[in-house]
DNA sequence: CTATTACGGATAATTGGTGTCCTGATTCTC
DNA sequence: GAGAATCAGGACACCAATTATCCGTAATAG
C-alpha cells in the first residue's frame, strides 16, 4: 500500500480536481444490492422491482431499467403479469460481482488512446496500453472470484441476527417467507 | 480471459447501456503521453505547452490546466517567464503511471456504497466493498509497477527507427536534440 | 522595457449518468 | 372475459462532471 506519493490534487477551489472518475456507478451498487437482497431471499421468486426500490430506498423507475438490463443479460429473469416480478436468471453461485458490474457498465476499456488521432506508430507495443489492459484484467479477476453465494454466505456468518435491507440473518436453512407465493408487502 | 459470460448489453438502441463508464478520461492520457513525450527526450528541460500540444494535436489551453495539476502535485517543475516551460519535476524512474493517473482522476474509490441511506448494518464486513477495495489495489499496484522509464525504454526497444509524436527512436544515449536550449520547433 | 510563458479564475459547451412518465404487453385472479 | 398487477421499453427532462476557451496577472530572459 502507500502508493500515495502524489499530493492528492483535490481542493475544493480548483474545478479541475476530479473527485472521483474511475468509478462504477450508482447502477452497480444498485444491481449488487437488489441481487444480493433476492440471493438472500433463498429460493422465493418473484420479487417486484416496487418492493426491492423500497427496501433500498432508491427511485424504481430507474431500478425498473437495471433490472431489465439484467435480464437481458440473464442475470435476473422476469416474469410478466399479476404476481409477476424478478427471480434469479441462475444460481447465485453461478453469478459473479464482474457479470454484473459488466452489464450495469458496458465493456470497460480502463484506458484507450485515440492513437489515429495522433502521429502514434506504437499501437499494440505500447507500454501504457499494456499495462492498463493488465491493470483491467486483474480488476476483473478480482470481481470475478465473489459470486452471489459467496455475499449471502459472508453475510450469514458475520451478522447473525442483525438486519439487512429487512433481511434477518436467517438461519443456514430458509429465510423468512418461504419458498411459495404469498408475498404481502 | 474470457469472463464474457454476460451478453455485452451495449445495443446502441438502449439509452440505458453505458459504453465505458469505469474508464480513465481523456486527461489521463494527455498527461501520459505528455510526460512520456517529454521523458523521451532524454534531458532537454523547458517544453512549452504549446509545442506539447502541437505534437499531440490536443487542445493547448486545456492541456494547460492538466499540467498546472501535474505541477503541484510535483510530477512536472514549471519554469516561468521567457523561453521557459515544463520539465519533469524528477526522476523519470520515479513516476509511475499511478501516479500521474492519481493526479488526474483524484483519489479513485473505485466503489462505494451510500451505507447511510439504507438500512444496512454490514459496513466494514461488507463483502462487495472488501472485494472492490482489493481489485482497486490490484489496479493500482499494476499501475504502480511502471514508470516513465520503463516507457521510454520499452519505445526504444520495440522501434529503432519509427517515430512516435515527432520523436525519433533515439539510440539508447541520449535523443534527437541533445540537453541544452537552443528550442527550435 | 518587451516579448514570452506559466498561473489561475470565470465561464461556456458537451457528454453521460440519473430519474420520470406514459403506452403497451403479458399474466394472474375472479 | 374483465380487471388488476407487473414487466418492457421509448421519449424526455435534469443534473453533474469533463472538456474547452478566454483573459488578466505574474514572472523571467534578453
Ligand atoms: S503512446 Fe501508447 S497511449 Fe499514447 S498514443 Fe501511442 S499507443 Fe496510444
Ligand atoms: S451490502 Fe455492502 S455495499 Fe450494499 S449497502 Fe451494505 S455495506 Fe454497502
Amino acid at each position: 500500500m502507500e502508493w500515495g506519493l502524489v499530493p492528492a490534487v483535490g481542493s475544493a477551489a480548483n474545478p479541475y480536481s476530479r473527485e472521483s472518475v474511475v468509478r462504477y456507478t450508482q447502477s452497480t451498487e444498485w444491481a449488487l444490492d437488489s441481487l444480493f437482497f433476492i440471493a438472500a431471499h433463498g429460493d422465493r421468486q418473484d420479487f417486484s422491482v416496487e418492493e426491492i426500490a423500497k427496501a433500498q430506498q432508491v427511485s424504481p423507475s430507474y431500478l425498473a431499467k437495471i433490472f431489465q438490463q439484467l435480464t437481458k443479460a440473464g442475470i435476473l429473469r422476469s416474469h410478466r403479469g399479476a404476481k409477476g416480478g424478478y427471480s434469479l436468471g441462475r444460481l447465485p453461485e453461478q453469478i459473479t460481482l464482474l457479470d454484473v458490474a459488466t452489464v450495469c457498465e458496458g465493456s470497460i476499456p480502463l484506458y484507450d488512446c485515440n492513437a489515429p488521432a495522433k502521429s502514434c506508430s506504437l499501437g499494440a507495443k505500447c507500454l501504457i496500453l499494456s499495462t492498463f489492459r493488465e491493470a483491467e484484467r486483474r480488476m476483473q479477476e478480482t470481481l470475478n472470484g465473489v459470486t452471489l453465494q459467496d455475499l449471502v454466505e459472508s453475510m450469514r456468518r458475520n451478522m447473525s441476527q442483525a438486519t439487512w435491507l429487512g433481511v434477518e440473518g436467517a438461519p443456514a436453512g430458509r429465510p423468512a417467507e418461504a419458498s411459495a407465493p404469498a408475498r404481502k408487502n
